[in-house]
DNA sequence: ATCAATGATTGGCG
DNA sequence: CGCCAATCATTGAT
């Protein structure tokens, strides 16, 4: 066997490695001429890549040999270094996403909703306290603010818990990994950056999970949010005397029931409600009663003989109380008025 | 449990 | 923006 042969039984022994510069003929020939140190290196990577085909025992056998080999923490750094190069150049560019403003619109949000950040009450008996302090009302809005404060506080609680179970699982699998990369790094070359890469990638896995959580802890407390402040969920009935002067001014006016600005403020007083609750019941009421005249009938009667009776009273002593006749003409169907109360 | 009454909301229109 | 019409969600009576 002469120099060229094994030269060239070399060569296809180093496959696709690093051709160009090992698998140079020159450089080849010049490690021969160098003598023993090269032709180790040779030798060694031959048995490298002879590996696979040797049985587990053999396998290990030669591992632990060139474990033990004086020239592999040197080697080992080169091919990190070429590594570091390689993967670098592959992957440098989506390094360092900046701030997700996603996650900073939900984080601000939980924050803003008192469910992440400092608990601000301590327990449920506070969260309570609290509320029956706020409240203006003592029993009506304290009742339905302790009744949120528990929700929020479930959701709160339910949160962290499982934040932190994202935190932990975050940290073990992290040292994990880091503990299998330093094992690793043992027999195959890896770099401290290289590990430091990966727990970054770890970590970006985990924030993403993360941000699901903030996100449907978000959507929960909207969703909490609009059942409490939907109105319609703690609609209370106007009270008697409220919808008595309600009725009065409709059905006075039921020609032309659309009271002006003026007009639905001076009821809104008069009845304890907002000026928009005065306009929802005239909204309300307009379209019920077009809708079904012969069920208002009787109240319309009602209401005709009381504002009559009112009139009557006002204009009293010296007149005459002269006909209840109904106030209405035009636009609205007029209901006429029958004694026993029938069309 | 069921159902009419009722206050509030929503979407469309002018 | 105010109104109408349809609809929702709760109340209160049965």
């Amino acid at each position: 066997m002469d120099d060229q042969t094994r030269m060239m039984t070399g060569l296809t022994g180093l496959g696709g490695l690093a051709q160009g510069d090992v698998g140079d003929p020159d450089s080849v020939r010049k490690q021969q001429s160098l003598g023993q140190p090269q032709q180790d290196i040779g030798d060694i990577l031959q048995q490298i890549m002879a590996i696979t085909d040797e049985s587990l025992d053999e396998a290990q056998a030669r591992k632990h040999a060139l474990n033990c080999h004086r020239m592999k923490p040197a080697l080992f750094n080169v091919l990190c270094e070429i590594k570091e190069k390689t993967v670098l150049s592959i992957r440098g560019v989506q390094e360092e996403d900046p701030p997700d403003p996603q996650i900073m619109r939900l984080d601000n949000m939980l924050l803003a909703e008192g469910v992440s950040g400092p608990e601000k009450g301590g327990g449920s008996a506070a969260a309570a306290a609290a509320a029956a302090a706020a409240g203006g009302s003592p029993t009506d809005s304290s009742i339905e603010h302790s009744d949120y404060r528990a929700k929020l506080a479930q959701i709160r609680q339910i949160y962290h818990s499982e934040l932190e179970k994202y935190e932990q699982a975050c940290s073990e699998f992290t040292n994990h990994v880091m503990n299998l990369l330093r094992e690793q790094s043992r027999t195959r070359p890896i770099s401290p950056k290289e590990i430091e890469r990966m727990v970054a990638i770890i970590h970006r896995k985990f924030s993403s999970i993360q941000m699901q959580l903030k996100q449907s802890t978000c959507e929960a407390v909207m969703i909490l949010r609009s059942r409490f402040l939907d109105a319609r969920r703690k609609r209370r009935n106007f009270n008697k005397q409220a919808t008595e002067v309600l009725n009065e001014y409709f059905y006075s006016h039921l020609s032309n029931p659309y009271p002006s600005e003026e007009a639905k403020e001076e009821l809104a007083k008069k009845c304890g409600i907002t000026v928009s609750q005065v306009s929802n019941w005239f909204g309300n009421k307009r379209i019920r009663y077009k809708k079904n005249i012969g069920k208002f009938q009787e109240e319309a009667n009602l209401y005709a003989v009381k504002t009559a009776v009112d009139a009557a009273n006002v204009s009293a002593q010296a007149s005459q109380a002269n006909s209840p006749a109904t106030p209405n003409s035009g636009g609205y169907p007029a209901p006429c008025y029958t004694p026993d109360g029938r069309l």
